[in-house]
DNA sequence: GTGGTCTAGACCACA
DNA sequence: GTGGTCTAGACCACC
């Protein structure tokens, strides 16, 4: 298993558990995690995050019922198997209020459509690469 | 002034003051409100979108902290003269962080990046005709 | 809203979460509670139950994975409007796993098919009347 | 003896021990297993499934404490002479107890009275067959 | 007032 | 060792 460089931003405003769940997820959706390879354990990883062990276990969990990861009682936690199938309507539902969202956030900054597509491009190709990154500061 | 037909989804799981928020943002972008015209009073708004007047007191107070709109005593608030102007350095990690999130959980649905880009170009066309839609459901 | 008479049983040992979630179902499957009922508050609820807040937090945050309830900062939880809908082959699984359990242990106490089909339709009855009891000791 | 086609599932959150209990109780409900059969040994099974050891053990002495098998120092396990005479009152509440969980997740999912009756009947029918299916997953 | 997050601990169940 | 649950507090965000 890599290293897996996690870090936290307690200043973001982002719960620590979010950046928890954007970060791991970020490493399976690039491939650097693949389908059941074993996560770090809860004890371990909050003691190297400085953070509370309930702090990881919310994550864990709501990685859980995303379907992303699965747990097991006395064996750690892994990868799923299968990445959940959303249905096809919630996910062009789903894309569309997140592109929204940067749409009206990039007008308002008066950004160009061609600024904004080359932004978007140029994070798909940052997280094929280096998927430790932290890119979540939606809020 | 135009008639600003907001609404706002209790169920949306985003907090009220942000929506009004979005959608003011919104028609600023777009045009449907130029600088200087004037925004509804907060107890009209409160009224009739039947929600708490304080929830509107705090939409319009980060708006006003955001520069993209004034309150003058006892006179209402308006749209500010000139658009902020954001520092450069700051516009781009902001959309980096956006771009970054829409990323990432498009590859973890596994859309690709001809889909992704898609849904961005179609949220940009259709901020430009129909600014008070309501497009952002980030959480 | 009804009084709710809830009780955790804390030597059942079924999670207190888990007999939280158990009854307000219960309630809700049953009609005493109805879409859009507010539910007590996670505080007062913690205080009547004698249980930590942290314990109703995350009975209710279940519920509202489960899409039965829906929580809203600072406004409270609610019945969620529209039950969810389960897919159709889910149900079955579901139906047919519980079912299996039942039949299972039945039959090792020797239970004849009658009393089996009795029982069921006995707590099918109860459930339709008096919904605050407490049924769930799977484990 | 028969071969005993057990199987476990890491998956289904059900403890491995229980998957286990369950299907050996199954088999000796249906009669496949009859009194006085000797069971395979803790070594034996523990490899054949791929499990730890010591959760056979646990399983083995999970099915003791109810009296369905029996242990043998150095000679092995055995399916009990007599099954163990539940009292009335403990099976009744017992059964009440399923049949209630049953009832209420089916209230939930929306599925007739009819619908819960046939999937226990089904049940109950597989059962009497094919004992060394594996029927439980009510968590 | 409401729910949401987090900490610092404890004990239990499981492999 | 692992994850799961629970307590007794704290502080924040929202209405």
């Amino acid at each position: 298993m890599a290293p897996l460089h996690l870090q936290i931003d307690p200043h973001s405003g982002l719960p620590v558990y979010r950046q928890l769940m954007d970060q791991l997820r970020s490493y399976i959706a690039s491939g650097a995690l693949k389908a059941g390879d074993q996560l770090p354990s809860i004890r371990e990883l909050a003691k190297t995050l400085a953070v509370n062990p309930s702090t990881v276990v919310k994550a864990y969990g709501e990685l859980e019922h995303l379907g992303v990861i699965e747990s097991q009682q006395g064996r750690g936690a892994f990868v799923a198997e299968r990445a959940p199938r959303w249905p096809e309507s919630h996910r062009r539902d789903r894309l569309a209020a997140l592109a929204g969202q940067l749409a009206l956030e990039a007008a308002q900054m008066g950004a160009s459509e061609d600024e904004i597509l080359d932004a978007l491009r140029t994070a798909i190709d940052r997280l094929a690469r280096s998927p430790h990154s932290n890119p979540s500061q939606p809020e």
